[in-house]
DNA sequence: CGTTTCATTGAGTGCGATCAAGCCGTGTGG
DNA sequence: CCACACGGCTTGATCGCACTCAATGAAACG
């Protein structure tokens, strides 16, 4: 199963996603299926089971900002107050645990443990949402390239590390063209910080280096 | 009283700050003074009680990203994992009422209340932020000045607004240099689309107009 | 084998940064 | 009251990074 040959790979999840116990319904998605819409009334929340998925947010002029890429164990939809501001799509075919908020208070004791869940998992999304405030604003193309594959490459440990996303989602995601983002992809393969065995799966050939690009 | 003429033109805040009752500790800081630092471990929250405040991140060479503003009412120091990703610092003075999360189990009803408060501020904040993401990722610098003038604008009914921070604040959360900003706030000037009565106090002249830049 | 989609590479442009004066309000001391 | 210095902001000239437009290359698919 694919789900499971990935898992050991990611950071460790907070709480494995079978500690939900039977809360929640599992749903399937296809490939670039629009999980939930920019501007949709939200009262779920999502947690991955397998698969990978994007935040997206478009501009009506079509430009568009990606905010974050979740992996197993994460949780999705946490920033909504009336609407979510954001859509979400999945990058590949996954699986996804759905949630009705609202549900949570009927589970008793196991419902208030998981909203607290839900809470710390705000707090960690506000904490990664700066990070990457900071990327955008202050940031070169190369760094903000850089910083993005030693991310990707610290949930593989050490070993060749799988981009389950295009060049223009890392793009969009970057505050980038897809054309700069390839550049820069070469340049740090010249440099030698990085080899990619083929578009989708690379690993890091100078770690120090990689991360004196990224720094503090 | 400064603090009192400025609150009716501020948005609503969620909670009037005296509903937290007698938990916290009020404390006067000065303009620039810093009221927690970058990296600082951190058991505390903070809200504005009067004056305004912004949060900042520094990267080693100096290039600084600005979080946001805050005014009264909000609270700061949120997204607080073991430590602060960004300090915070008083644009003038003011007055902070500064809590500590550890000690509200010891409040009992009204400690959980403050809780609950207090995660509901956290999704407002992540919601935030993720505007910020877009603002600062997809937006040229002339809408990125439009779109914080308008919501500045909007904390003041239609009348004069006042920036409590310089240019290097404003250049800072945009993602720009402050030539930058002072360019296109002189070309929005230029356009009609709003005025300045000095360096800090503007009217918006044309509202459908600067909507317009910031759209959707 | 052709078609389609996605990534790379090249040439040229432009937006925003950088470097450098100049301006203006404010405060300070003579 | 004026001369001066200082900090914050504006304006100008130039530069360079990333975007745009365009062509080519390389997989994936029917």
């Amino acid at each position: 199963m694919t789900t499971v040959s990935l898992k050991p790979a990611f950071a460790a999840p907070p709480v494995p996603a079978d500690q939900l116990g039977s809360i929640g319904v599992r749903m399937a998605f296809a490939a670039g299926e629009e999980i939930y819409a920019q501007d949709e009334e939200a009262d779920m929340i999502y947690r991955v089971v397998s698969g990978a998925i994007r935040t997206s947010r478009l501009l009506s002029d079509g430009r568009r900002q990606i905010g974050d890429f979740y992996y197993n164990g994460d949780f999705v939809g946490l920033e909504a107050g009336p609407v979510h501001r954001y859509s979400a799509e999945a990058l590949g075919p996954c699986e996804i645990l759905v949630i009705r908020k609202s549900a949570l208070k009927l589970y008793g004791e196991e419902g208030i443990r998981i909203e607290r869940m839900i809470w710390a998992e705000t707090a960690r999304e506000l904490q990664r949402t700066q990070e990457h405030l900071m990327l955008l604003g202050r940031k070169s193309a190369c760094e903000k390239v850089a910083s993005f594959l030693l991310g990707m490459a610290g949930r593989f440990r050490g070993e060749v590390a799988e981009l389950p996303m295009g060049r223009q989602d890392m793009a969009d995601y970057l505050g980038l063209t897809i054309e700069t983002v390839s550049r820069m992809v070469t340049q740090l393969q010249v440099d030698g910080l990085v080899r990619f065995v083929d578009n989708r799966r690379f690993e890091v050939r100078n770690q120090p280096g990689l991360a004196q690009l990224v720094e503090a």
